[in-house]
DNA sequence: AATCAAAGGTCAAAGAAAGTCAAACTTTTT
DNA sequence: AAAAAGTTTGACTTTCTTTGACCTTTGATT
């Protein structure tokens, strides 16, 4: 955790704290930690992601700013994923959509390993086919829990 | 017994200690052992396997590292549920045995929600009987994938 | 309107780790 | 002695971070 963009993350993590916005100065940032502007535009490209629930906008000229927008943009993905799955899918299909949610950020890779061990084919041990349907069963059931439940 | 590989296993070893995970910087040790950055990787990949109880992970780039988790193994409270297991579980058992994980710490509550939905009978649309073992079936693979997990 | 300075934006190159893999070498087994 | 297994090394790759040069937008001033 000794690089800069670790520690400018956090700093903006916690200066927002439980806000919905914050406004913050390029300049004034990358000179308080001594490095260069763009590192704080690499810093919010990187962490301050949609995925991660962040819109990020900034002005330009004199007395420009840039803008943090915590969003809540939670449920929809999920339910995408949910709508998306049929009465039937694949062990590589499932798994598919558990690494979707992982990477958006909707489930901790924790999570996505114990998810996966629970639609895995050798947990299903079912004839061929009614293994699929369980599958999607299971799946649709578990991401309605999901849309129920507070983020990690 | 006095190859490099064996002294660097003992100098990480001794160097965790007790803790459940410890950082390394790669090239530091590899510089302190004198023996190519390489050497540490296998080290690590021989020596600190998941059988024998480790998870590692590292990241690259400026400020990277090498990561040890040391994972519960063996004669713990989540073998004893999964020993508990037979081959057939109802509903009521298996939240039973899902809760106490719970209060052992051993899951997060966010975990117990979602794995509860994976194995309740609404998920699992079978012939009652069957249902039961299916479940003990996903609840073994659940428990297996989570003995060789680093905590949440 | 034209100009200027003060922001922030973009992008590519350089740097700083760690990861991979196969070849060379050493030790153990048969 | 030959084969197999284990160790050591180094070249090359991938990922992530840091920096700097140049660009665009905006508000203020002339």
């Amino acid at each position: 955790m000794s690089n800069v963009s670790d520690i400018i993350e956090q700093f903006i993590l916690s200066t927002i704290g439980e806000d919905d916005s914050m406004d913050l100065s390029r300049n004034e940032l990358a000179t308080y930690f001594a490095v260069a502007p763009s590192q704080i535009n690499y810093v919010l490209s990187t962490r301050f992601t949609v995925e991660r629930g962040y819109i990020v906008e900034g002005k330009r000229g004199g007395g420009g700013y840039i803008r943090l927008y915590r969003i809540d943009q939670g449920k929809d993905i999920i339910r995408a994923v949910y709508d998306s799955i049929g009465t039937s899918i694949s062990e590589r299909q499932a798994v598919h959509l558990l690494s979707r949610l992982l990477t958006e950020d909707k489930i901790t890779e924790r999570e996505y390993y114990l998810l996966s061990s629970t639609i895995s084919d050798k947990a299903l041990m079912m004839p061929i086919g009614v293994k699929d349907e369980l599958r999607a069963n299971i799946l649709k059931s578990v991401l309605q829990k999901l849309m129920q439940t507070k983020r990690s």
